[in-house]
DNA sequence: ATGAAATAGGATTATGGAATCCGCTTGTCG
DNA sequence: CGACAAGCGGATTCCATAATCCTATTTCAT
C-alpha cells in the first residue's frame, strides 16, 4: 500500500471538507457516518492534523473541525507528511537498510521513477483536485445510473 | 514498500544461487550468512519456494537448495506470487476493499498506470537479469575503489 | 452556574507480518 | 544400521499499526 489507514481516513475526510461551502465546520461524528470510517480513529487522525496546522478544531456544542486554508493550498504530500511523516517515500523499495545510488538494491534503478512519479504527483495534487475528481466521478456515475433505467424501462 | 520481507530474502537467496554454477546446490546457512538474512525466517521462505517449485531441496548431510530451473526462466514475478500471492497487486492503493474501475479511489487512475510499470518489470525482469546487473554493479565498485587507490597513490 | 455536546488525548486491546524456537522427519555417510 | 546433518513445519514471541475505550477539557446554551 502507497500510505497508511490514517492517510487513506484522513484524506477522506479532507475532500469532504473541501466540497464544502468555504470554511465550513463538522463534526467527526457526521464525517466518520458518511465516509464509513471508525469514530475514534478518524477524530484521532484529525487531531493530528489539526495539531499540524491543516485542519482547525473548535470545541463544545456547534463545534466541529474546518480546513485551516483553502482545499487548493493543502497538497496530498501535506497530508501524508503530516500523518505518516516524510521519509516514507524515502525508503528503499526493497525494505534494505542500505540502500542508496551508490550501494543499490536490484529494484533502485526501476523504482526510483516510480516512486519520483509518485511524490511529484502528491506534490502537484491538492484537496481542490480530489474534490473536483470526485465531483465529476459522481455526476458519470449517476448518468451511467440513469442510462440503465431508461434502458429497463424501454425492455418492457 | 512494494514487496514484503519474505520476497525481499528470497530474492537475494535466488540471485545469490544464480550467480552460482548451473544447478549448483547451497546450504541455508551459508545463504543466510552470506546474504546476512534471518536463518530461520530465509528457511521458511525457501521452504515456501520449494513447495512451489521454483527450488529443489536436498536433504540430509551435503544437502541444501538449488534452482530447479535456469535462472532465465524465473522471474521476478514468480517470486512475489509463490511467497506473497499475486493479489497483492490487485489490491488497492490505498487500501479500500471496494475500489475497481466502477468505484474507484482518489488515487486509482493515477496508480492504474504505475502499477502496470511494476507489474510489466516484475514479469519480464529475470533472476539471470538481476544476477548480470549484480555483477556489474560489483564490478564498477571495483573500478571505483581502484581509481581511489591509484589517486591516493598518485598523491604521495 | 450548570449541563450537554463536542474535541483532546492517554491507555488499552486486536491484528498481522516478521522473526524465533524447537521437536520431527528425512536422507547420507561411516 | 545408527548417528548426524540437513530440511520441515507447528507453536510462540515480538513489534508496529490499527482500532477502541474511557476520561478530561472546553465551550455553548439555557
Amino acid at each position: 500500500m502507497i500510505y497508511s489507514r490514517s492517510v487513506e481516513y484522513g484524506l477522506r475526510a479532507l475532500t469532504h471538507l473541501a466540497a464544502l461551502p468555504r470554511g465550513a465546520q463538522k463534526m467527526v461524528r457526521e464525517i466518520a457516518a458518511e465516509e464509513d470510517a471508525p469514530l475514534f480513529y478518524l477524530a484521532k487522525t484529525l487531531q493530528q492534523l489539526a495539531r499540524r496546522g491543516i485542519l482547525h478544531s473548535v470545541k463544545g456544542p456547534s463545534g466541529g473541525f474546518s480546513l485551516s486554508r483553502p482545499p487548493r493550498k493543502i497538497s496530498l504530500m501535506d497530508v501524508v507528511d503530516a500523518l505518516d511523516g516524510s521519509d516514507g517515500f524515502e525508503r528503499c523499495a526493497v525494505g534494505l537498510p542500505e540502500c542508496d545510488d551508490e550501494t543499490p538494491c536490484p529494484l533502485h534503478d526501476i523504482y526510483k521513477p516510480v516512486r519520483q512519479a509518485v511524490i511529484r504527483y502528491m506534490t502537484r495534487t491538492t484537496l481542490a483536485d480530489l474534490a473536483d475528481e470526485l465531483q465529476r466521478k459522481q455526476k458519470s456515475a449517476a448518468r451511467r445510473k440513469a442510462r440503465k433505467k431508461a434502458s429497463r424501462k424501454a425492455a418492457r
